[in-house]
DNA sequence: TAAGGTACCTACCTTTGGGTAAGTGTCGAT
DNA sequence: ATCGACACTTACCCAAAGGTAGGTACCTTA
């Protein structure tokens, strides 16, 4: 853990940008990365961005997640530092999850590329159909 | 396939984004994001973003990719119509790939994301140290 | 007294993403 | 005559992602 960034500490910016770090093996760009476009991180992040959620909101609001996954997802990002967990002592539990301010960079981003494939998901269907209709009865 | 772009076709474009479509469980534009957000799509989009590349010169900038990997995801990125293959009927076979206009739009949103966290990745890994430390040793 | 909400955890099982290795056909180079 | 490059395909296998179901501890409501 530790090895690994200490060696990166001594690449310079522009040796880093040169070399393109996520496309190396073993690089921890790309565990970052697979928390973040994973298929729960994604949908966390969207619904994060409306603002502080309870579990059970998060629940609800993300269609087809199970608990498992929330909970396992939540930690993911926990540890990377872009959700804020915060548990209020009481009983029954209430715990409150947000996004840390790494976390709302990282959300923006997440948002504007989603946001595209949402808006244009008409053509991106119709050219899909284009594609199938070329390929399965002219090819 | 048709259904469902009839069935999205009926909503309005306010309806779409109220409904936030991606968070609902059997909707298109997950099973798009599923491709762009795929482990070695997103490598695709930033390596094709740099130009158009054959096969051959894919397999070798995305460091760690089988062939067999590279194939499936750049047939799924062209079938949504992300990626054109353009195929010249020589022997040795020569195919280049490259990004369509819908392809150049979301490997820029790919990467103005990936860059973010390569930027910061040395915060990030501070933090999930932080992080580690303070669950393992006091918590 | 039983049911349900709160935020989880754990064990078990299935699905799928992805890796490995071999094969294809044609050509040019050794 | 064999090897390697090219752009794949196919078959087989494994590990990880993800789903299901049940349990936990405590409280409120019916």
């Amino acid at each position: 853990m530790n090895n690994v960034k200490k060696a990166l500490e001594e690449l310079t910016l522009t040796e880093k940008f040169r070399q393109g770090n996520v496309r190396l093996n073993a690089c921890p760009s790309r565990n970052v990365l697979k928390d973040v476009t994973s298929r729960w991180g994604v949908l966390v992040f969207l619904t994060l961005q409306q603002g502080t959620h309870r579990y059970s909101e998060l629940r609800h609001k993300i269609n087809g997640v199970s608990e498992k996954m929330l909970t396992q997802t939540l930690h993911a990002l926990e540890e990377d530092g872009f959700v804020l967990r915060t548990a209020h002592p009481v009983i029954p539990p209430h715990v409150e999850y947000s996004l840390t301010e790494s976390g709302k960079e990282v959300a923006v981003r997440v948002e504007e590329l989603v946001n595209w494939i949402e808006v244009n998901i008409n053509s991106i269907l119709t050219a899909k159909d284009e594609y199938a209709a070329a390929h399965n009865e002219a090819g």
